[in-house]
DNA sequence: CCCTCTGATGTAAACGGTTACATTTTGCGC
DNA sequence: GCGCAAAATGTAACCGTTTACATCAGAGGG
């Protein structure tokens, strides 16, 4: 077996020019598809290469063009679902067009956001960043200049920034609407963590439903949570220890947690939904699997990757391509855990 | 505000120099960590290059070091729970040592992963690839000579070349001994996919767990799959209409076809575990939330992927350390599906 | 003072490609 | 055969860094 000379030096376009007699030019021509090289030469360089594994160096070729033909993807975390169907919405996306992915995660604060940034110079062609996070604003404040860049489901919204998001408020409130219309009136709620942006904007879509239904906001009614599965529990637990206040709903701000607050009605041979209802939002696959299957508010993840990887890419491809700021609607998915089919 | 004279034309490091009336040269001694710098100069530098917004470029750099800090990761999917794990794992232990992560999924035959392999030339300094199929020899084949790489859940397993992979068949046979142990003597098996080599060794284990309990194999009781959760529901009514040999237990080669199978089961009013016992394989977040929770075998998905960099890495920082094969242990989750509590 | 040595900095050649421009071939009409 | 435009190829500069080597200034010894 042939083995080149050393172990990492590979061969390079000057050893195919001089193998083939033409000068880089030429075997560059025939690598970059450009177009004025004769069958004849071309088809002896391809011969060549291939004879001596040869493949252009991507990482020079960019250094030139200033293309890398790379998007880097910057999320808070890479744990669960949400992350892995937010990427696997990119990946569709970029490969359609021909790009290839940079991740890197676990990001919470502005520093971090600008070390990640930076690390990414001239490797990527664009950014997505995701920040859910209430304070985004010092992070988008950090990236350079000319960036392009898409923000995922961001607290904030710049004039020149593009960026997708998630219809969170309108998703809660026809959630809420629905438990109303079963003719709840005690709904309380398990909010998401404090500071971020999708949690907040559920909450506010729970108070305007109840709002609306000229339900007076209760605050014993709103537990906070941190959209784990644990504290889903605990909220169920104290939702049920207080007896006074007891809710006939339960309206928890991301599906882990409503899983949790399933689990604290069970052990309390608390009856879903007859005695109180339960809801969800995401709509995670575990969710109709659960039993009672859960009620909960779809939220197409893959698509919101998607459609931020494909505004990134127009930018990328026609400058001058304006910043768009979408909102992704969410879907009723009503399952046995808020009540029996076809009641309201 | 400020903006840089023209979109995409970045302050380089000759920008930096020029300004800071020093040589490029030590510029790039500042930033590159080099020592001989007097403490004087290299503050004045910071100041510029901080004032300039400038950021060194990664691409170049590498070109000169022919060090990338970034490791390619070679998927066949991006689809579901497993993978997104997988990448997590991966994420831990390269960020852990300062690596990035480039992704690139969707490679089902050896010219789709050659393909991501030579585009990937220059942007990492080790690969890591993933593929189920039994017939990957061809793509290992494939890799350019001195390309460090780690297979993951590979058929193959070459001299030269490390390795990380699933006790598949070990786990298999433990949760095929553990039905038997309940006294069950019928026990079908819905398979994966054909030529996905996870899928065949969870069979070779089942098949090895009868033969050692005495019990002949029954092809009836074989029913092919392909890991999907359909798959699972179509095996699972088949299973149940052929009246004389309907099993008293049905092993899944994975969980989404035993949540399949479920589904057909409580369609047919067949009480699990009374009249059937069900397990899965993966243990996915799901399986302890079905009901009656899905006993499983448990597979460390992230330690995979996170073994599976450690050892790209330490290959990488250590040149001349061996091509290690390390194979995973699963652990038996026992749950409600397949017998009561305490029983085994 | 001069010499040598050391530490700080500059010079220029890589790294592996692309590409504007120059140069050579080729094909074609006459 | 000649002239000329078009096609094919070569030359060399450049992309943004790093780094071996050269240079230079100052310190210390004699």
């Amino acid at each position: 077996m042939v083995t080149a000379s050393r172990t990492g030096s590979m061969v390079t376009i000057k050893d195919v020019a001089r193998k083939a007699e033409v000068s880089v030019a030429t075997v560059s021509r025939v690598f970059s598809g450009a177009n004025a090289v004769r069958e004849e030469t071309s088809q002896r360089i391809r011969d060549v290469a291939a004879q001596l594994h040869y493949t252009p160096h991507v990482g020079a070729r960019s250094l030139t063009t200033s293309k890398t033909h790379t998007l880097g993807v910057l999320l808070p975390d890479l744990y669960g679902e949400f992350f892995s169907e937010i990427i696997r919405g990119i990946d569709v996306a970029a490969r359609r067009s021909g790009y290839h992915l940079l991740v890197s995660s676990s990001h919470s604060d502005a520093r971090e956001v600008d070390d990640a940034v930076r690390s990414m110079r001239g490797r990527v062609d664009g950014l997505m960043l995701m920040s859910p996070d209430l304070d985004a604003k010092p992070m988008v404040d950090a990236l350079p200049e000319g960036q392009p860049v898409v923000l995922l489901n961001s607290a904030i919204r710049q004039p020149g920034v593009a960026s997708v998001r998630i219809a969170n408020k309108r998703g809660a409130k026809e959630m809420v609407r629905h438990l109303i219309a079963h003719g709840h009136k005690r709904i309380a709620i398990i909010t998401g963590a404090k500071q971020n942006i999708d949690g907040e904007q559920r909450r506010s879509g729970y108070r305007a439903a109840l709002t609306e239904a000229g339900i007076a906001p209760d605050p014993r009614l709103e537990i906070q949570g941190d959209f784990t599965e644990d504290s889903g529990y605990d909220a169920g637990r104290t939702l049920l220890a207080s007896k006074a206040s007891r809710p006939r709903a339960i309206f928890a701000a991301n599906d882990a947690m409503a899983i949790g607050a399933l689990s604290a009605l069970r052990e309390a041979g608390v009856g879903v939904p007859e005695e109180i209802a339960v809801a969800g939002f995401d709509d995670i696959p575990t969710a109709r699997h659960l039993s009672p299957p859960l009620s909960s508010v779809h939220v197409p993840i893959a698509e919101l990757g998607e459609r931020a990887a494909e505004i990134l890419i127009a930018g990328l491809t026609n400058r001058r391509y304006p910043a768009r700021h979408e909102t992704l609607r969410t879907t009723l998915v009503i399952r046995g855990s808020c009540g029996p089919p076809g009641h309201a």
